[in-house]
RNA sequence: GGGCGAAUACCAGAGUGGCCAAAUGGGGCAGACUGUAAAUCUGCUGGUUUAUACCUUCGGUGGUUCGAAUCCAUCUUCGCCCA
């Protein structure tokens, strides 16, 4: 994988760049929807590529790890052959299954004991084998397997449990070291910096991660409940210290206000199940601001969902017949939702690379932030 | 014409003397959701702008009782059965 960086902003942190692997080109800052056991829910291919303009999808080594199982994903020749994405896929470690799961698993050191939350049965998740395990998937980009501590996590547990996983990032960095694709094309490893929301951690956490030299660093450990600013303050500090010459990846984040700091402080890539989760449950993003697409006060608004949007159903159907669907629970209502969602999640990452070539980035950024956040 | 049964909040439906403004489900309304155990979860749903408070409610009317959605009488409507 190969990173080219393009252009910094003025007055502000940001960057365009471009990523190159094997499965094509990301033009970036990028947002990378979620499609956890290689599904971007409610939302097919093709949309994700025509209406969303998708240039990289996530995957999940936990989630693909129990089902359909790494034989499986072997047999067919990774995840690209199975589910037919063309384009990159990056696979998250697992990390943040032992946050969400805390009460099925147990950290020792040489790994992750988790019980199985489809049928109870127990596993164990080593750095060295979820190394394995993302080569098996084919994933062009692997996660570092990382604790992923709470964000109200105390000095003491933050101090402990970067060390593991430090000793963790180390023992993974070495199996990727010392092993290929498996599949003819390249696979390359992020390790993730973490150390809660205290300055000292992140900053030892980011220098132990830039000095392993990988094509790619990832920010993890934000947005599990801490403080936004403390959020935006991490992200300013390790940045500081991952190599600029580097994509950074800030993991799991967020709203679009979210992303669009997080640009403005340096960050190149980003995920969220925000856009499709939420849009399922009824929540659209606009730039104009958040609907809730089950709220009365649509029940009679003919008017297309938005009609200068990203994708072409927000001028294909009205708010009312989208509410309608919502209170139906039909199932188009979360399809529509989703590529609505995910497309304006694009447009918007889309838009800031623009702003940042043309030089305008950051009063662009300022305002967009105000207007994505209004309730409509 | 006779017999039996039923009428409870938006709907369905518990409750058969005080712990009942009334279970539960549905519907409705609102909120949450950040590397997806999420087409999920939470709250509210008679009125009084807040309420462990007061007021008005359980088909209508009139009783019994300290106290009635609950007991009695009667009327109305609906259902079933017999003529």
């Amino acid at each position: 994988m190969d990173f080219q960086l393009q252009k910094e902003a003025e007055n502000s942190n940001a960057r365009a760049g471009l990523i190159t692997t094997d499965h094509g080109t990301i033009e970036t800052p990028i947002f990378m929807p979620v499609g956890t056991v290689g599904s971007v829910k409610a939302v097919h291919f093709r949309e994700l590529e025509t209406d969303i303009k998708a240039q990289i999808i996530l995957g999940n080594t936990y989630h693909l790890y129990l089902r359909p199982g790494i034989e499986i994903l072997e047999k067919a020749g990774g995840l690209h052959k199975f589910n037919g994405w063309k384009r990159p896929i990056l696979t998250d470690s697992g990390g943040f299954q032992v946050f969400s799961l805390s009460s099925n698993r147990k950290l020792k050191e040489e790994g992750a004991y988790f019980r199985s939350h489809i049928d109870g049965s127990k596993h164990l998740f080593t750095p060295e084998g979820v190394v394995d395990i993302q080569r098996s998937i084919g994933a062009d980009i692997m996660m570092a397997l990382d604790e992923c501590p709470p964000g109200d996590s105390d000095y003491r547990y933050a101090r402990k449990s970067l060390d593991l996983t430090l000793r963790w990032l180390k023992r993974g960095w070495d199996r990727y070291c010392s092993t290929e694709g498996k599949y003819g094309y390249r696979q390359t490893f992020f390790p993730i910096v973490q150390g809660c929301v205290y300055p000292d951690l992140r900053k030892e956490s980011a220098h132990f991660v830039a000095d392993l030299g990988a094509d790619g660093n990832a920010i993890g450990g934000l947005a599990v409940g801490e403080p936004t600013e403390k959020m935006y303050e991490m992200i300013e500090v390790v940045n500081e210290i991952l190599p600029a010459d580097k994509p950074r990846y800030l993991m799991g984040v967020g709203t679009p206000a979210n992303i669009l700091e997080a640009i403005d402080r340096g960050v190149d890539m980003m995920d969220c199940v925000m856009p499709t989760r939420n849009g399922r449950n009824g929540m659209l993003f606009t730039k104009n601001g958040i609907m809730n697409m089950r709220n009365k006060k649509w029940a009679d608004d003919f008017s297309p969902i938005e009609e200068d949007g990203a994708s072409e159903v927000d001028r294909l159907y009205s708010k009312a017949y989208l509410r309608h669907l919502f209170v139906s629970q039909e199932i188009l209502a979360m399809q529509i939702a989703s590529i609505h969602n995910l497309a304006f999640y694009l447009w918007l990452v889309g838009e800031a690379r623009k702003h940042i070539l043309a030089g305008d980035f950051k009063p662009w950024k300022e305002e967009m932030v105000i207007r994505v956040t209004q309730r409509l």
